[in-house]
DNA sequence: ACCACTGTACAGTAGATAGTACACAGTTGT
DNA sequence: ACAACTGTGTACTATCTACTGTACAGTGGT
């Protein structure tokens, strides 16, 4: 929920690849001392798309990088754009589902998606 | 989708409730100055808060109206967050959804959150 | 004629977001 | 010993967001 370890992952995650702070900015196209700054929690997360090419750089799903951040991705607002008091409800009511109940409405999800 | 009439709707549903600019901004707590460009649609929409008292002093939906401005009411990105895959997920199928099937959908929904 | 009201033009601003450049100290390899 | 790394402290900065205050011109009523 709050971003206070979102650096700490990152910096865990790129030691884990063996990278140094200087050749990981560089390959996401920020500075070092930015980097630095994020990684030690005194910068906050940076932008979506930043956080976007650290997933990438460190094989992780974007969305839950995003979200260690404080962030979701910007196609996800767009998406309830389109339908808000729909999207809204559905949103709503699924925060108050449990773990079960998320699994029974994902299985109903995928046999929709399923080419009738 | 692009928040190019948020204005216009705004002017409009002020003048169907006969109420002069400068007092439909004291109400919701913003400059007249501010709210004519607003209307205009020489300024961008206005924050989350204030759309939202638009909304409440105009008798909309707040989650249309902030669609309107391009914006999601923050509580929205808040629950992504809980679950980022599965929301994520859930919205990109929900997005190239049909209407009768968002309908099938919304009635599932409907089901599981009846008290069992 | 005057006053109060209507909306608008002009000129700003405080705070947040997302970074940068430069310089330096400590560690490692040769 | 020194070159080439490692990460970090300091000091900015540009752009965006979400507004404000003052002043003014046009319209309507008395």
């Amino acid at each position: 929920m709050n971003p206070k370890n979102f650096g700490a992952k990152i910096r865990a995650l790129r030691e884990a690849q063996q990278i140094s702070l200087r050749k990981f900015a560089d390959k996401v196209g920020i500075s070092s001392t930015y980097l630095s700054k994020v990684e030690r929690d005194e910068f906050p997360p940076p932008g979506e798309e930043t956080v976007k090419k650290f997933a990438l750089a460190l094989n992780q799903n974007p969305d839950e990088l995003l979200a260690l951040a404080g962030k979701v991705s910007s196609d996800l607002p767009a998406i309830i754009q389109q339908r808000p008091r729909e999207m809204a409800s559905f949103l709503r009511t699924a925060s108050e589902m449990s773990n079960d109940e998320i699994v029974k409405l994902q299985k109903f999800v995928e046999k929709m998606k399923r080419p009738t």
